[in-house]
DNA sequence: CAGGACCATGACAGTTGCTGACATCACTAC
DNA sequence: GTAGTGATGTCAGCAACTGTCATGGTCCTG
């Protein structure tokens, strides 16, 4: 992050993110796929508060409830973890980073599949189990740029909440 | 195509490609700029058909109707330019892998982006311009991910407009 | 405590994607 | 006919990534 912040993405070689680790190039590779991900290590909790809590929530609920819970959920684990400022300066990093944001959003179409799955998994069939996972991450994504935006207070899952609740005034209108 | 067909995306080099072509492979990318996007050459084309269509629709009906419009239209073009053949061909070798799947999401991503900015210059908040659009694109997803299943019959613009069709009863129950 | 089975790391060479710089050649405008 | 323009070739080079082998530490076992 910190030689990210300074010379740019691109700019930054592995050689010197070994370097200021003091390790060797070859030894970051083993602990990372590639040079991305560095900045996408906690994908694996993320993705599992994400799925997690709509396998619990599917047994008390309808899908939706169920993945806009689970959507919630996903976010204030987050808020919690990483916090607002560590999100806006990595989010600052991504989004200007084209091969950045294919990672994000290939991260985000595996949660997205995995949510598919839990639903059909529960019973709900196609399309609808893929069109509600979709909606879900929409929410989520929505919310999620909201909250980064300048001069926000509102709380993450409230605003996945505020995204998916104009779900119904959009189709109605 | 043939050259990903025979080795695989991977196993095959752009030294090869280009050689196939007849051309250097300096030249090689000149034209494309980057291995992937020999893949993704007529996506142009598509996204101006999706968001063209959608600025016209927007006269005339609500938000989501002309989004659905626009997906259907979208999927009309990409049936007739293309055709079920060519695109389950190519879906098959994008699909297994990884680096290909990215550049597809974010060719997605940008278009949604683009649907999201046309729907506020016409007047729509925010957060229903970007959830309008995430959600004409998920049935764009969700319809095109089914065109190409197996023994499929339907046409494109029918499994888009059902897949929307099903977002009042996703919500309702 | 000796010996061996690991596991993380280093060292090094090699492939491939991709870029900058310069030269060449065909075609067009005037 | 000449100058300009655009497409291509040539070549050198960087950086991301990988395979392979060596080394050193830790832990387990007899």
């Amino acid at each position: 992050m910190e030689l990210f912040s300074e010379h740019g993405y691109e700019q930054t070689t592995v050689a010197e993110i070994a370097e200021r680790a003091g390790l060797t190039e070859r030894t970051f590779f083993r602990h990372y796929s590639d040079k991305r991900e560095v900045l996408f290590s906690g994908g694996d909790e993320f993705r599992d508060a994400f799925v997690g809590r709509l396998e619990e929530a599917l047994d008390s609920m309808s899908a939706l409830q169920a993945v806009t819970i689970a959507a919630q959920a996903a976010g204030a684990s987050l808020e919690e973890r990483v916090g607002r400022d560590f999100a806006s300066a990595r989010q600052a990093i991504v989004s200007v980073n084209p091969a950045l944001r294919e990672r994000e959003l290939i991260k985000i179409a595996d949660i997205t599949a995995a949510m598919a799955q839990a639903l059909r998994l529960r019973g709900v069939d196609e399309p609808d189990a893929s069109m509600t996972a979709e909606l879900g991450m929409a929410g989520f994504r929505v919310g999620f740029d909201r909250w980064l935006a300048a001069g926000e207070q509102r709380t993450l899952p409230g605003l996945i909440h505020e995204a998916l609740g104009r779900i119904p005034s959009v189709v109605g209108s």
